[in-house]
DNA sequence: CGGGCATTTTGATTTCGATCAAACCATCTG
DNA sequence: CAGATGGTTTGATCGAAATCAAAATGCCCG
């Protein structure tokens, strides 16, 4: 309680951004780093960013310059088609890394939106090159981070291509559980951040079909559902409805 | 002819690859490079592979220590989930770069198959960190690779959450055929590499489905099919069943 | 606090692509 | 060259999810 207000006292007064003090330090760029490195990381993100509930961090055609640590809230990002369809392409919480499409153009390819009151660390894209040209283990950390995506990327890939609503769902949900139980939240019991209709477009899905699965899952004993908010009752069985059934 | 002779006594003999001297040149690893950093290059890449159609380069699971630039011939990349399932997520041509996904966790987790005879570059990993920390546009040349894999994934990702069959098959026609202009080939005609299974697990579809559609579009006097032979009759048409159509 | 809007739920019906099935064709091999 | 094999085409039917529709609910904002 005392640390909070102290973090928020030293915000507000604009005071630096440090790496070596965030406690996402675990989850986040300076992963794998040394003290001595993470140090040369807090030169690197200097700015905080504020973006509202429903603001965009960035936007399709934007120029790229920087990319952006999730520090606090939560995020999607959503392609859009010429014709005007969209897809929902991912969803961002703490310790996530955003921005990374726009590097190929030098323009972002994608929107990122908020879904509620969020906070980012500004990383300027130009300043993390330099600096991983000089620490290795930055440098390496970094392409992780972008080949992650890349195998992220083919599991939706595959989910989209081969998988059945139900299926689809219960990855979705085994998905977020375990990201919100690494970050030190409960993994069985969690408020949904997103609407039915984003859930729905994030896995190919109709919001109506989305609903009657959280309609049939609850039914089905395997999870109570009050809106958004979300508990897990068979935890397993979610996971033999993700592993398992035959097409 | 006695060009191709040539090509193939050096490489018989063994001599060093050389980027500086490849024709896919403007295609691959060195874009953007100028000569005395491409010469940089010729030490990062010293090894060709040839791989026989059918064999894989790599297997999900195998250690990952390099990355490969396509030479000649073509590959497709596949995903398996636990339950035997699987999808196409890519198919690879000259100058293109597979494996970047084996970063995030040192090991691969996907196959890389050849569809054809086909010859790689190989790129150890290690080399090319240390390279591109010396060479900044080598280093900003790859982070572009990378991110321009990611953007072709969300695109993936809007095809397969949100188009219908067709318009996923006029996507398909028009992509290849748009690769295979670039790199000095004929935009209107081709032979496919791959089976009308392949191209369906690509596009999450079902293999009779890609080929009635094969037929509908022969039908429609969009293309003319024989076998894997296409010709492409009507461009524009393809592109309006791409971009337009409501759902 | 109440009106209005967005979101969610549920039902009835339709549709697109999957599945099942069979014939056909191409190419490879012994 | 015959037979086997893998790939392709086409037809008939089925089924999962989309679509259309309407009511219910929650929540934001004045």
């Amino acid at each position: 309680m005392e640390q909070q207000r102290m973090t928020r006292v030293i915000d507000l007064a604009g005071i630096k951004t440090v790496c070596s003090g965030c406690n996402l330090r675990e989850l986040c760029m300076p992963v794998g780093l040394n003290p001595q490195e993470i140090e040369q990381l807090d030169e690197l993100v200097y700015t905080r960013k504020r973006v509202k509930r429903g603001d965009s961090l960035y936007r399709a055609g934007e120029a790229f310059t920087a990319l952006y640590a999730v520090r606090s809230g939560f995020f999607k990002t959503r392609v859009t088609f010429h014709d005007g369809r969209d897809q929902v392409t991912g969803f961002f919480m703490g310790g996530e890394l955003l921005g990374m499409d726009g590097i190929s153009r030098d323009q972002h390819t994608c929107d990122a939106v908020s879904l509620e009151d969020s906070e980012v660390c500004m990383i300027p894209y130009s300043r993390l090159e330099q600096v991983s040209r000089k620490v290795k283990s930055l440098q390496h950390h970094f392409h992780k981070m972008m080949s992650r995506e890349l195998v992220r990327d083919s599991g939706v890939m595959l989910l989209l291509g081969t998988m059945r609503a139900e299926e689809r769902l219960a990855a979705f949900l085994l998905n977020i559980s375990q990201r919100l139980q690494s970050r030190g939240y409960s993994a069985l019991e969690f408020n949904l951040r997103m609407t039915r209709e984003e859930i729905g477009s994030y896995l190919g899905l109709k919001l109506e079909t989305v609903s009657r699965l959280f309609s049939r899952f609850h039914n089905e004993g395997l999870i109570a559902v009050d809106q958004k908010y979300v508990r897990i009752l068979d935890i397993a069985g979610l996971r033999a409805i993700y592993t398992h059934q035959p097409a």
